[in-house]
RNA sequence: GGUUCGGUAGCUCAGCUGGAUAGAGCAUCAGCCUUCUAAGCUGGGGGUCAUUGGUUCGAAUCCAAUCCGGAUCACCA
């Protein structure tokens, strides 16, 4: 149990033993951490009590910090503030925590439970390459499902590849038409970034010929259909839905250069996934819950042929779930894929990483799995999350004005490397021991940048403006992590230590500001991990490696850890900065980041 | 228009289960390397927490209305 909570639990039993004829709900109970103008640990605010109990705030937290002095022995002494009641915790408690926990490489980490989740993020479609928009997907979904895994759940992350399509024939058009058979070998492009240049290609021809067609007399509605490039697309669909060979290879091919440069481009992010769903093995399943709804009478049929879900009783309108011709729409896929993960993997949670933009989307595929009695229904959660905009507005691949994924994470790693040699930092390192340090810090600070923000909050990202390796950055927390392993190294103490190096460690001085500080961040970690599980958001853990570095840095400018004052003294900083370390790096391993030893 | 998300320092963001004087980073100004890594530390300036009203001992936080901005409401995915 984390001090938080055994205060809280203390305070309800003191104000029981003391009115026990009054009943306290321990929702009452606000305990905060001291502020740090006060002199205290924990603070227990006396004013909900103050009209119940008809006694006066000082009266009041006489009272129960007497009782709580007197009856438990967490604490040494108290003080009263203005309807306050500050507390200040033992510092043998701190001793004892600090003591027990410091070389636990699995601090923090909550015991397993019997709870399966499916993540399901990245999802790209096979039609363009990555971009900087992506990133926040992907970087999401892998650290939310560390955080899971670390909070004990047991976690299979996803990708949905989307394979198949409208979208993909478009780029296979274009490469038919124009590409005289370029391939990624015989161009030494990127494979997604080739198929990428086509798909954008398309959508300039598309744009001219729509042009001429309207200059020819055509309304635009007509012009946008009739496109001749659009048509052939669409016939390239018909043919790829009727399994036409040709067709068929050709897509296998293009997807098949897509992949390798997906692999490429994963592998470096160390983005990994346990499994792979592939839309156009999937398009179909949705049909046969369909027709079950059908016949249940839960959907209905238009003249056409159609299918339709009444949505109007919960707000929304009609949507079509299949189209009069028999074809299946988007929601027709994922319906099936809803039930495929369901009835596969036995999972009692399903997590959608997905943009903002599909709030809506998602809230009607739950919503018609409830009304098919889907069992899959219930564990439906939508990680949204607020998109990438640039200054100019919204990212456009079709428009080409997208920040590219591959060359972001060469800007950043290019970034790192500049600024280790101004800053002369790149004595004592192999070649390839450098290559990995840029690497480690250009992308720490990326996947910072992206996920040091509240998900659901959109994100403005300017490309002219370099993103920072200094103040609230990944590298500022690297940075804290070196310094201790400098530290350590000095001292000849392994990073993880087996036998209890300070077993006979016997503490009498009183407990500093800052080493009290560090001790009590590192002893809520676990609450954080806790919170930042109950919100599926990343971001808790940013701020709080911030805090823990920062706090570090403070502590570390003006406590010399070496050159303590006594033996006692260096041996309890040792403690706090092998922790420190730890919990840094497990934190950072939460978002994906990896900590150097040296920087 | 309906639904929905957001509006906190010049900029980017924390804080939002109501609690003490609203916090970081960047930028800016002033200090700190003979001492464990200055990618760091210390301090200053900078705020009508969009607006108005309500609930409360107490509101950035909860409620209502208004203003501004985004997303969405496709036989696109």
């Amino acid at each position: 149990m984390t001090l938080t909570h055994q205060v809280k639990y203390i305070a309800f039993n003191a104000l029981k033993s003391l009115f026990p004829e009054i009943d306290i709900n321990s929702d009452m109970i606000t305990v905060n951490q001291t502020k740090p103008d006060f002199v205290g640990d924990y603070t227990i605010v006396l004013f909900p009590f103050v009209k119940l109990l008809k006694q006066k705030p000082d009266i009041l937290g006489k009272n129960i910090g007497n009782y709580i002095i007197e009856n438990t022995t967490l604490f040494q002494n108290y003080t009263i503030v203005s309807g306050f009641l500050n507390l200040t915790v033992k510092d043998d408690y701190w001793h004892r925590f600090l003591a027990k926990h410091f070389n636990d490489e699995n601090y923090g980490l909550i015991a397993k439970i019997d709870c399966r989740i499916m993540v399901e993020y990245s999802s790209p479609n096979t039609n363009k390459p990555l971009h900087f928009g992506h990133l926040r997907n992907n970087f999401l979904g892998a650290s939310v499902s560390e955080i899971l895994k670390a909070a004990g759940n047991d976690v299979i992350k996803a990708n949905l590849v989307n394979d198949r399509g409208i979208h993909i024939c478009k780029s296979m058009i274009a490469w038919m038409r124009y590409a005289n058979g370029a391939t990624p070998i015989a161009t030494g492009i990127k494979g997604d970034h080739l198929v990428g240049d086509y798909y954008v290609l398309f959508n300039d021809v598309y744009k001219k010929e729509v042009a001429q067609l309207i200059e020819a007399g055509k309304p635009e509605k007509t012009a946008e259909k009739e496109a001749p490039i659009m048509q052939e697309a669409q016939e390239l669909l018909r043919k790829w839905e009727a399994g036409d060979v040709e067709v068929r290879n050709l897509w296998h091919t293009m997807n098949g250069w897509v992949y390798e440069g997906f692999t490429k481009s994963y592998n470096r992010l160390g983005i990994t996934f346990d499994k792979m769903y592939y839309e156009s093995e999937t398009y179909l399943l949705g049909k046969k819950i369909i027709e079950e709804g059908l016949n249940k009478g839960i959907l209905f049929k238009k003249e056409d042929g159609s299918v339709w879900v009444d949505l109007k009783e919960d707000g929304f309108d009609e949507k079509l779930l299949l189209r009069g011709d028999g074809t299946s729409v988007y929601i027709t896929q994922d319906l099936g894929t809803a039930k495929l993960k369901y009835d596969e993997f036995n999972i009692s949670q399903s997590i959608y990483v997905i943009a903002d933009e599909q709030n809506y989307h998602i809230s009607i595929l739950k919503l018609i799995l409830k009304k098919l009695g889907e069992p899959c229904a219930e564990g439906i959660y939508h990680l949204s999350y607020g998109m990438v905009e640039l200054p100019t507005g919204k990212m456009k691949s079709r428009e080409g004005t997208v920040v590219d994924a591959d060359d972001m994470v060469d800007e950043m790693i290019a970034l790192a490397k500049e600024q280790t040699e101004t800053a002369g930092k790149t004595e004592g390192f192999t070649p390839k021991e450098l290559a990995d340090l840029y690497e480690t810090i250009g992308l720490g600070a990326l996947k910072f940048y992206l996920l040091r923000v509240d998900p659901k909050k959109k994100m403005i990202f300017n490309p002219k403006e370099s993103i920072d390796l200094h103040g609230f950055t990944a590298t500022f927390i690297q940075y804290a992590h070196a310094r201790i392993c400098s530290i350590l190294k000095k001292e000849n103490i392994p990073l993880s230590l087996d036998s209890n190096q300070f077993a006979n460690f016997k503490p009498t001085l009183p407990i500093e500001k800052l080493e009290k500080e560090i001790i009590s961040l590192l002893e809520q970690y676990p609450n954080i991990l806790a919170e930042s599980a109950k919100e599926f958001n990343p971001s808790t853990i940013c701020n709080y490696c911030f805090l823990l570095a920062q706090t570090f840095n403070s502590f570390y400018d003006i406590h010399s850890i070496s050159k303590a004052e006594n033996e006692e003294k260096k041996q309890l900083r040792l403690m706090i900065i092998i922790m420190t370390a730890t919990t840094l790096k497990n934190g950072m391993n939460l978002l994906g980041i990896k900590v150097p030893n040296k920087m």
